[in-house]
RNA sequence: CGGGAAGUAGCACAGCUUGGUAGUGCACUAGUUUUGGGAACUAGGGGUCGCAGGUUCGAAUCCUGUCUUCCCGACCA
């Protein structure tokens, strides 16, 4: 039975998210516009996330620390690119109790300054290279039009800065961590990427150039879901960031940055959930088996129920039973809705043939198997499927909405039927990118690096073609 | 920030045109009976109608402002 609350994707996609994030109770609206209560089952999404993303990298080198939330005007300024880039979204504190303040303060919208002010003070010499630092924190931008999730006015992230005492090295950081972001798609959100270089026009400001990781939703919109970006020694030179090097010269550091955001939840429902609720992948989700069983007060199923749990605990798989006394239908319909991956219920009706049902998420299938069955591997075994199924079909639908387009004719069709990935050649003009995008506000994704020549002329003017560029509709 | 729509209990809505003591369904609480796809009955609790002004003897209802949400653009993780 379909779930009322929820207003079916293929209608009403925007609705549909909306409505899920809310269904699957997610985050909640608060009384400023563009600031969410993340809640419970959201947070854990976070924490799950947070948990993976930041064993990975520390096993790569890398410290948490946390900045101050205020930037000092003049500090934020020193950059110009930066500034001319964030200015728009950035909030401003400009009084302390009653009192105007002399210099206003901005709550940061990004930590590159505050780092860089940190760090000059901090290396002297070679030996204090690199530094590879990380922090978990919000941050706020004054957006326009704000979504749960996919555009917040202030939104959680992590944020890593790192200086390093040469390009070369600085440049391996960069491509190292968009690897993470890669891996940490593909393996644990089961979530296909393309990655590639950002076009001068849509780069962060301030980098010398930005690598992107980009993803397409169900209704093939794309979603830039981690960035990770080059600086060369642009901070270094505006903050004083110097070193001695080798040579016992002053040198300046060459400075990296990456993150990755709470939008990555807005990802996940877009491209992984249904009618039903939220779906998600084994490897994400903070509760991975809910057991419920069927019938009160019966002892046969409550210790099976008890057995499982604690034999699946032991194994390290994240379950709980549902005890509370809703009606088994009910149970079952809120396990859907939250997106847990696999229900097992126990009831005698089954116990009597020494059964028990075992259903996934995902497919919505029902499965029977032995009661006295391995229930560890059993189940691990079906998280597994479960997760490499959701992974081949986002790659499937991510195939289906893949274009390829030799001239704008074919990307204006292309745009007006469904929005997707559209592979295309470019002249490396900026004045073509901005043709391309009076066609439904269509920007460049990426530059394939490695691409296939798809053709030798500009998709927009006719002109001789230097890159292999993705292209698509963004959230 | 432009164009449109909307805000009444946790949620979904009615009431507003034509001002006169706040309603319905779900959810919630208690009890009883129930339990294999969102249980039933009985009895309860909960809202200064987004907020602030104004008009009026009297405002959920009329007027002004403001905040928030949603949709469509422009801007952006």
């Amino acid at each position: 039975m379909k779930n009322e609350a929820i207003t079916s994707r293929d209608e009403d996609f925007a609705k549909w998210y909306t409505d899920v994030v809310r269904a699957a109770k997610l985050c909640d609206y608060s009384s400023v516009k563009g600031c969410m209560v993340i809640e419970p089952n959201g947070y854990a999404i976070w924490e799950k996330m947070q948990e993976i993303l930041d064993k990975k990298f520390k096993e790569l080198g890398h410290v948490n620390v946390a900045m101050p939330v205020l930037i000092p005007e003049n500090l934020l300024k020193k950059e110009g690119e930066l500034v001319n880039g964030f200015a728009p979204e950035v909030a401003w504190i400009t009084q302390g109790g009653s009192k105007d303040l002399e210099e206003r303060l901005a709550f940061r919208p990004t930590s590159e300054t505050l780092f860089c002010d940190y760090y000059k003070d901090h290396i002297s010499s070679y030996r204090d290279l690199p530094k590879l630092y990380n922090q978990w924190c919000n941050v706020i931008r004054w957006e326009k039009e704000t979504r749960p999730f996919l555009r917040s006015r202030e939104f959680w992230w992590q944020e890593g800065h790192t200086i390093h005492a040469t390009e070369q090295e600085a440049k391996e950081e960069t491509d190292r961590m968009m690897e993470v972001y890669k891996w940490f798609h593909h393996e644990i959100l089961a979530i296909p990427t393309v990655t590639g270089v950002k076009t001068e026009k849509e780069k962060f400001a301030g980098a010398e150039y930005t690598l992107t990781n980009e993803a397409l939703m169900y209704n093939g919109v794309a979603l830039q879901s981690g960035t990770s970006h080059y600086f060369g020694q642009k901070f270094a030179e505006a903050y004083d960031v110097k070193f001695l090097n080798k040579d016992n010269k002053q040198e300046y550091v060459y400075q990296t940055s990456w993150g990755t955001t709470t939008r990555m939840i807005g990802g996940l429902i877009m491209v992984h959930s249904d009618d039903f609720g939220l779906v998600l992948p084994p490897r994400i989700a903070p509760k991975q088996v809910v057991i419920i069983p069927i019938g009160k007060d019966n002892e046969e199923v409550d210790s099976l129920c008890n057995k499982y749990k604690e034999q699946l605990t032991k194994a390290g798989v994240d379950c709980y039973i549902d005890n509370t006394d809703k009606s088994p239908g009910f149970k079952f319909a809120e396990a859907e809705v939250n997106g847990i991956p696999v229900r097992i219920e126990v009831g005698a009706r089954d116990l009597a043939e020494n059964k028990i049902t075992v259903a996934r998420r995902d497919t919505r299938e029902k499965l029977t198997t032995e009661a006295d069955t391995d229930i560890v591997t059993y189940v691990k075994v079906l998280l597994d499927t479960i997760q490499r199924d959701m992974y081949e079909r986002a790659v499937e639908r991510r195939d289906k909405l893949t274009f390829e387009a030799h001239n704008l004719e074919d990307m204006e069709k292309i745009l007006n039927t469904q929005p997707g990935f559209i592979h295309a050649m470019w002249c490396g003009d900026e004045a073509c990118e901005t043709r391309i995008k009076e066609i439904k506000g269509c920007k460049s994704r990426c530059i394939v690096e490695d691409g296939e020549k798809i053709d030798d002329k500009c998709v927009c003017c006719g002109k001789e073609a230097k890159h292999h560029v993705i292209w698509g509709i963004q959230y």
